[in-house]
DNA sequence: CATGCGTGGGC
DNA sequence: TGCCCAAGCAT
């Protein structure tokens, strides 16, 4: 008889699983859940390069679910600056303090999917690797090497249901853990995006697009909408070695992050608000970002010798910038002004 | 179900 | 270079 889809994936997996900070070895027992939540959690719509140094940081400074928990958020926050999508950070707080308060993490798919952060990926994807439940777990490489494997040719997000479904029809009871990592470790290293290496793939006698002759083609996607080009302005003010620093408001874009005072630019809209301060500023420059639904032209105006602008801000010594977790954005801008 | 939400790397 | 992409979630 034939070798099933998940046997050959694990056969492979076994032989070629890569080697990750927060994995256990193939076939080994399961991982300490708070790493696998935590790993789960940054790598949401994250690269694993750009996990790795986080992940590390993150487990040396709050080693279990309970020091999380203990640490103040805007700490968080700020050890989170530059990873992206900060609600995660304030998310993850929350988590931890709620896992903390109950004990230790919940065991099933359907109790961690009521924990904050945690979505239909990430409650699979725990409950599978650090409970070793059977769980159906699908993210974008997931949905890719399925659509072509079965070669689903309707659209994303339409097709969501049918590849879930087609996910769920090759997921095994046993080691369910190890074969949703094969799957992303297959569509992160073999069945990639753009140019598929079919001739590496395990799975490629099975695969119905391959067949087809194409299967780079899928799955297919509905067109991006253009992104807007927004202006801002942000206020470098500086005084006797330190710049004023404010925090944004909680949600929105950069919410709950430290930030220069800005003239209320947003993906909505180009900023219109008056600077903080009265008097002359001098421009540092233009700091161009890209964020996932805008594009930005940031102009950077400095005031030297300032007196402290009204409302909620601190002073932060500009010899300590690098420790005040500014997202990149604001980072960027930072480095223009000292550069300049 | 569509939209808002970061960032860095690859081609 | 500009565009696409990456272990999604909340609303």
């Amino acid at each position: 008889m034939a070798a099933t889809v998940s046997e050959t994936l694990l056969a492979w997996y076994d032989r070629h699983a890569r080697d990750l900070p927060w994995r256990a070895r193939p076939g080994a027992a399961p991982p300490d859940p708070y790493r696998v939540w935590l790993s789960e959690v940054m790598l949401q719509q994250t690269t694993v390069a750009a996990v790795k140094p986080y992940f590390a940081a993150f487990t040396a400074r709050w080693p279990d679910v309970e020091a999380l928990a203990a640490a103040p958020e805007d700490d968080v926050m700020a050890a989170w600056a530059g990873l992206g999508y900060y609600s995660r950070a304030r998310n993850l707080v929350k988590c931890a303090r709620a896992v903390a308060e109950r004990g230790g993490f919940p065991a099933t798919e359907a109790d961690l999917r009521e924990l904050p952060g945690l979505g239909a990926y990430t409650a699979a994807a725990v409950a599978a690797i650090a409970f070793g439940q059977r769980a159906v777990v699908v993210d974008a490489n997931v949905e890719r090497v399925v659509a072509r494997l079965f070669a689903i040719e309707d659209p994303l997000p339409g097709a969501r249901k049918a590849i879930r479904s087609a996910a769920d029809s090759i997921t095994p009871d046993r080691r369910a853990g190890d074969f949703a990592q094969a799957m992303m470790d297959l569509g992160a290293t073999v069945c990639t995006a753009r140019d598929p290496r079919c001739l590496l793939c395990p799975l490629a006698q099975a695969c119905a697009a391959r067949a087809a002759g194409d299967p780079a083609r899928l799955p297919v996607k509905a067109p991006r909408k253009p992104k807007p080009l927004r202006q801002g302005r942000a206020f470098w003010i500086e005084r006797d070695g330190a710049v004023w620093l404010v925090r944004r408001a909680g949600t929105g874009m950069l919410g709950g992050m430290r930030a220069l005072p800005d003239d209320g630019w947003s993906a909505q809209g180009d900023g219109s608000a008056d600077p903080p301060l009265a008097g002359a500023w001098e421009c540092a420059g233009v700091v161009r970002h890209v964020f996932t639904h805008a594009a930005l032209e940031l102009s950077v105006l400095v005031q030297r010798d300032a007196p402290q602008p009204a409302g909620p801000g601190e002073w932060w010594p500009l010899d300590r910038i690098e420790e005040a977790g500014l997202p990149t954005l604001f980072a960027k801008a930072a480095r223009l002004v000292r550069a300049s």
